[in-house]
DNA sequence: TTGTTATGTATAAGAATCCTATGTATATTT
DNA sequence: AAATATACATAGGATTCTTATACATAACAA
């Protein structure tokens, strides 16, 4: 896992967007698509995942349904009413964030020359 | 403060590449730094800047050196020789970060149409 | 002159987040 | 038969940050 630590506290960010944009997904699923989407930059492990999703239902945010597939089972989880709200407030703070960050990194060039 | 979870993780990052910007500063000037480039923003507290700033010093990242002005003193703060390499790799971890946030977020539209 | 704000550094206690390691269980591939 | 993939879970510890507190000087306002 070559994870920084600038990703911490960008999870549940990551698994709102996520469940935002696909309805419904279980934990392992997020962990696949993560990797995918990032051309496997990002490893989410279990032990951030699972507590995650865990504190994400008993705030309210998550709803858990389990289903079982191929005799294995899956706890799918999707977006309350209140998670979607929630959702566009994480998203508007993550794009801030990004832009603070580029302004940190990429100073505007003084227009002194 | 409004400061999101997000900026977990990017203070260190933040420290180093202000100090390759300006060759040296104090403590308390990288605070008004920060809040001046993030439009306020971004307060940097002191319980998470000197604690940080001593960390890389003992990690020799940075160069420290006591200034008394105005009856008052200062820390200045600079780049070691491996500070300044630590901080490319730093630099290039943050543009990774920022992409693959940026992937998470806005996902590249399917060209099935 | 007295209180507040700004400047400047520092640390202790606790919260929050995440990683590592481990555990359980089934299905698939080698 | 063994290893890998799928699937969820948690305990212990590391790291990072917030909150609160502390000390000290300078500048400004009431």
């Amino acid at each position: 896992m070559k994870n920084s630590q600038l990703y911490k506290g960008s999870l549940n960010t990551i698994i709102m967007k996520l469940l935002e944009e696909n309805g419904k997904m279980y934990g392992y699923e997020i962990t696949q698509k993560v990797k995918a989407i990032t051309a496997g930059e990002l490893n989410i492990t279990e032990g951030a995942l699972y507590p995650a999703l865990h504190k994400l239902e008993a705030e309210g945010i998550l709803d858990v349904e389990i289903e079982k597939v191929d005799n294995r089972m899956r706890k799918y989880y999707k977006l309350t009413e209140a998670g979607e709200k929630e959702t566009v407030n994480r998203l508007s703070e993550l794009e801030d964030f990004i832009r603070n960050m580029q302004s940190l990194v990429s100073p505007k060039p003084s227009l002194e020359f």
